[in-house]
DNA sequence: TCCCCCCTTACGGTTACCCGTAAGGGCTTT
DNA sequence: AAAGCCCTTACGGGTAACCGTAAGGGGGGA
């Protein structure tokens, strides 16, 4: 079993929940933070100590309170850490439920499993665990067809932009003429049309308020 | 203080921890729901008994899973029981920071309590619970500025059902007409445009993407 | 009662969006 | 090298959205 392993999670209780459940499981050396930053700082002192974190077990969300931080959420300390350390096991443990961004920290950040903040929610986290342990990933029932599905997968990068920079309130024209700008391809506006076209379509959207609003409500954007 | 509470949370840990907390209060009854649909079973029974629950601790999300269940939220279940019930007090324990739903839980379902969970959750729950109990209410920090506010507190029903139909795909025509045929005024395009106009301008957006993208991530609608 | 204000509605002009068609260019296939 | 395919781009017509102006209508106050 893991001997040294890091949680970050701003709730006292579910932080405390989880220790106890790792104490169960024998791991010697526990510690908890209740702020991003003060995790990256334990994971990179321990690897200069010579005694590294062998797994992180994280929360997405840490309300934000006066202390100012330079990873506010967990994804951005996820994608700090596994781009430095990547050998650092990491387990995502988050109320999250949505696909694409649990997608997101598997494809984009690699992390090594995600489990819903459930009713089963510490059984499941102990499953994780010992998946992990053993080199495999893991993926919790609520969200386990975020790959195996035949999803909206066809979503590439371009289209979150598209639709991200419309739900910031550009125009079209504006759109195309800031990937004009950015060499950003394809810029013009009747590719732009083409391609907001599709994917109402896909999303059987009426029109594009329609489509944002069903992206915001997937969390793509 | 308390002598009868029901907490209704669906994840563990935190149910055990308010449980610790109303027993270091010294409340003698505690019972504790993992559904909705639960906890208005056992209010129910309560006063049927003639031993009522005094109060009501709940979170708002409960996730779904395989048993159906009539009250699926929170929100549904406070709405219920108040009016039902009015004399049960009821404290709502969420992490939801957005002011818009913690107004609407007091001024539309009257509860008496709002604490937002985070770091400093536990003690605040302390706080609400001190005070609704002398008759109070109380109202976490993060949340505090839902009412004493310059807020956007001129957005009436009428502006949300807007924009609720403009997320859904209708176009401006469309909305003129079923507002036309369900006799709700104004009712003409001309006006519906108006206070789009006004809205848009209220919060600062570019556009009615912009408006509907802004509006959700308040949690307006 | 009359006047005034505000809300609702109507209308016209400009812009942005939606949709089909078609031309140009790069890549692969034969 | 020619043919074919796909992606990008351009253009034009129709529709919805945006914006200003102005007329109608009801309620409150003088």
């Amino acid at each position: 079993m893991f001997k040294k392993v890091l949680i970050a999670e701003d709730m006292e209780d579910i932080n405390k929940g989880v220790h106890s459940l790792l104490t169960e499981l024998g791991v010697a050396h526990i510690r908890q933070v209740q702020y991003c930053d003060d995790a990256y700082l334990k994971i990179k002192r321990g690897v200069l100590d010579n005694e590294p974190f062998e797994l992180l077990i994280t929360d997405l969300s840490f309300k934000a309170d006066h202390r100012s931080q330079k990873y506010p959420s967990g994804e951005a300390l996820v994608e700090k850490l596994k781009s430095e350390f990547p050998t650092l096991k990491v387990i995502v443990y988050s109320v999250e439920d949505r696909l694409q961004p649990v997608r997101n920290l598997f494809n984009k950040h690699g992390i090594d499993a995600y489990v819903c903040k459930s009713r089963a929610g510490l059984k499941n986290l102990t499953t994780a665990i010992d998946k992990v342990f053993s080199g495999a990933t893991f993926l919790s029932d609520e969200v386990s067809n975020a790959f195996n599905s035949t999803n909206e997968l066809e979503i590439d990068d371009y289209d979150i932009s598209l639709l991200d920079n419309l739900s910031k309130g550009l125009s079209q024209e504006e759109i195309s003429a800031l990937y004009k700008e950015n060499h950003i391809t394809p810029a013009s506006l009747s590719s732009i049309e083409k391609r907001l076209n599709k994917l109402r379509i896909q999303f059987n959207a009426h029109n594009a308020i329609h489509l944002v609003a069903i992206v915001k409500d997937l969390g793509l954007i």
